[in-house]
DNA sequence: GATGAATGAGCGTTCATTCAT
DNA sequence: CATGAATGAACGCTCATTCAT
């Protein structure tokens, strides 16, 4: 098994046991076991355990962000845009539904709130296809004229609580009930 | 010291630490010593961790209700008692914030799931009063013809969203900014 | 409740719990409860549990003792009052398992052993009729001409074995079979 | 120090304090002391501490039957066979004390009552040299007609109890006495 | 005398991390 | 490089004993 096998091994690994199990029920030696790996040969790729799960988000934003671009034209409305970005990731995390819950278990932790507090009070990242689209929004008077954050809660809280529900069983998202919880959203955003 | 006190400091204590650290950055010992009792002396209150953890949650519960109640008219429009209960939630938890991030903590927790499940799949509990609300919005047909959880998902999501930023210093909550958020909200959910 | 009641009530809690769960199956709290006492009252009668469980063990030797006297002959045969004074032991532990499984508890631990030295090393117990019964056999040459200690332990050890076996259930002891494996003991210890 | 070393160093210390304390006077904590090993690695090699107690015994079973199997004849008579076996066995206890004190607090303990019950109530273990002895000598008419229980008890009862009372020093089993002992216990159990 | 709430040392067990091989 | 045996601090929890009431 060549290098990077072994680490991506041990991402995948780490991504599934601490989805299915939270970062508690996740110790390092099963995650070497699933691995297939010993457990020092972590410590070669991550420094420590809270590396790997700092590292392994950022994999995830990576692996995500292709499938928002697909098909995304930033020349489109404002309200276009929103609906296809949030199409996208929400049929993503459908489909990938550990991805989903890593995420989840991250952003509640305290690597999320520090992450968080980057992308809220540092310089907006123009990267991030979210916070453009709403820094757009706002600078076109189409989206409510309210801080950043509150813009940011009234797309990500419903729609990330949406697919909690969907994972967990509580509802079944289709095409059709996605798009009309997206409107939805939209309605609290726009002007 | 007299019995009801020692049983007030461990809950105290038990909130604070947990609130500030979560479930595993509490130890029993550290609520012990933050309590100013010995370590034993929890067991003679709460069966074991979990149990302090239940207890507490709804101890949260039956706190936060009366203000959620005070003023409020069962007969107003819908969107009038939805103003009024998050208004009273949102600045309790501004004023109470370790309360919040306990409860944040219980609601990402296997317990929180456990609840959500019974309150989304079970029957609807009629003494919750956002539930109600949802309910009668529906029924009146004055908000969206969508599943319950998606209902839940657009009021509640964006709202605790702001209130976790706000805690964690991303934004200021004044009362202005409040109505308006909530009023955003009512935007997505209304009809 | 008056005070020896209460003493009494400990015993005989204690001996129950001791009896049924051993030593660590049965803590002093458990004890307290079970005799309903409060749990610093056990303190009043008895130093610490060392000293309630050596008492115990007295008070059972003590309640035995007149069972064995019962109908007994101190000028009948060696080999007679062999028989009388197993019959009635036998016949007592059968009747009252919870004794003999205390009994069994307490010879085994440490204290059984300490108490054993002094019988077997120390002056002879005159008033424990099995040891004189034996010293009386020994002296009349009617049984084998062997050191106290192993005529002991042909007399005790198969006796007490099977009124185990018979408690736990792996065989049953009637009137017959009780007659038949005294015969047997005895056919070891004649001379 | 090699991987079974720190087996044998765990087994061994194990032996030891259990052997002179109890079960419930040899802490993981003083085992992995004794051991000179950390606490956590006794797990490693045992699952708990039930199990390391159940291989003790497993592994002291095995290290005594070779004693016992050493110039045994199957075809000898009941009796040269009943002498060989326990001659073997009360030398080996002399010479390994610790082994003995072992092997009786694991019998009278709950796990060695589940094991008697198999092997009292079970099919009778055709392994088991005293077990098969047993039954030669019913079947061949040569042992008294009892229940197989009461025949054990007449075995075990005796020589176990001479075993203890030679190791705790109450008096001294040589070679003669060792001889004479057995005779007066082939004496209850002969026909 | 009697109580039982309080104590805290001590238990069995886990797991992030290290380091000799 | 990779390993996985070894570590030991830390965890949740128990219970014999004390002492203010």
């Amino acid at each position: 098994m060549s290098k990077p096998d072994k680490r991506d091994e041990i991402v995948r690994a780490a991504l599934e046991l601490i989805a299915e199990h939270g970062f508690h029920g996740a110790p390092m030696s099963m995650i070497a076991e699933r691995a297939g790996v010993g457990a020092g040969t972590i410590y070669r790729y991550f420094e420590n355990k809270d590396v790997l799960i700092a590292d392994l988000y950022r994999e995830l934003e990576d692996k995500i962000h292709p499938y928002l671009l697909d098909g995304y034209d930033a020349q489109h409305t404002i309200r276009g845009r929103f609906v296809h970005l949030w199409t996208a990731l929400l049929r993503y995390f459908i489909a990938s539904p550990l991805d989903f819950r890593y995420l989840e278990q991250f952003l509640n932790s305290p690597y999320g709130a520090a992450m968080r507090r980057e992308k809220l009070l540092g310089e907006r990242d123009r990267r991030d296809l979210f916070c453009e689209l709403l820094q757009d929004g706002a600078d076109q008077q189409v989206i409510k004229d309210l801080p950043f954050p509150v813009l940011a809660a009234l797309s990500f809280g419903p729609l990330l609580y949406v697919v909690r529900d969907h994972i967990l069983g509580f509802l079944t998202l289709d095409d059709d009930l996605i798009g009309k919880t997206i409107e939805a959203c939209w309605d609290g955003l726009k002007r």
